[in-house]
DNA sequence: GAATTCGCTCTACGTTTGTTGAGTGAAATC
DNA sequence: GATTTCACTCAACAAACGTAGAGCGAATTC
């Protein structure tokens, strides 16, 4: 048998495979602690035990490597509702889901990280994973001011995400997610439903 | 006389604080729109037209130009109140003053745009800024959670801000600020008292 | 088993960065 | 009016950056 996760006879493919996760993986968790600017290759490369030059080969560019490491999942399912009263609940459980699971949040965290600085990072949170999201929104809470609903379900939601992954104030940091609900829950549906 | 604002014989004193509040407006600019990584002092100093090393000679160094340059106020008025259904309004109406007026918003923004990726930034936004405004606000509210809503109002004004003014989502940033209060407001109220 | 592909490393280029120290000329001091 | 102070400029440094190209050695192909 070839072994597949063994160290024995490395297939050439599974040598580059390898190596593009070790270094995306690597990519991921620096540019998520210290941004874009600050990241550089050679610590990616460092990080991931392998050849600066070998990121390069693989990626193109030090601005392909982030495109490539750098995702905030736009959430489908949850989002397009017939009831807006489980729209608000949707919409913090997401951001939820993608912090506090230790494998996905590097990469939305990446993206986040840069947002403000890294005009591609900013063009993809602006209009991939908040325009998206918005669009979906608008859609189920429907009337004149739905996309400004949206839009402000959607800039509380990323508030309280940079305050408490990216920033860490800590009593955000520290709190219970059901509080956070519970306390953020009613806020969130008087945004999407008041007079 | 000796021309106050005339050009006429500048005195020694008077050039010095010309040419440091020439750098300090060019440095708040740019650091405003692009951060502080992608600031370079020769921009700076291309854009204040004055030579580069005078502003190491100014300032010491890029770290201490942007202590200089990038400040958000905290509100002084307004946060502690008798009573608590103002705080909303008060928290809402401080952000909005800060970004909408041209003239102070260079400071603040220079400060938020990095925020998430500068160590002085982000400690300066956490424990200064937000901290204290936290501070007063959970005095203001009261009880049990009065910490954890505070910071949630924090949150979400901060996600407004940066949405509307850094990220430039479209609705928001044509928002006009009356439709902005009339519907996050309420939704603040209920973070400040709900069950 | 020879030829070839290809993942990978080494070395180095050119640019940009923050920062420094010597020098200059005019204002301030006496 | 000579001396000193000081805002300011010029030139350059050392380090770090993204990136490119030649070469090596083992896996693959024939």
């Amino acid at each position: 048998m070839s072994g597949d996760t063994d160290q024995a006879s490395p297939t050439r493919a599974e040598r580059r495979h390898r190596s593009e996760a070790a270094i995306l993986t690597a990519a991921r968790a620096l540019f998520a602690e210290h941004g874009f600017e600050r990241t550089t290759i050679r610590a990616v490369a460092d990080r991931a035990e392998v050849d600066p030059a070998l990121v390069m080969q693989n990626f193109g560019s030090k601005n392909a490597l982030f495109e490539a490491a750098a995702r905030w999942a736009v959430p489908t399912e949850g989002l397009v509702l017939a009831d807006r009263s489980e729209l608000p609940r949707a919409a913090l459980q997401h951001v939820l889901d993608s912090f506090d699971d230790v494998d996905r949040r590097p990469e939305a965290e990446a993206l986040l990280r840069s947002a403000l600085t890294h005009p591609a990072a900013q063009a993809q949170l602006r209009d991939h994973v908040m325009g998206e999201t918005q669009e979906r929104v608008a859609a189920t809470i429907g009337g004149p001011d739905a996309e400004l609903r949206a839009a402000l379900l959607n800039a509380c939601t990323l508030g309280l995400t940079i305050s408490r992954y990216l920033i860490g104030v800590q009593v955000l940091a520290d709190a219970d997610p059901r509080d956070l609900k519970r306390i953020l829950e009613p806020a969130l549906e008087s945004i999407v439903d008041s007079p």
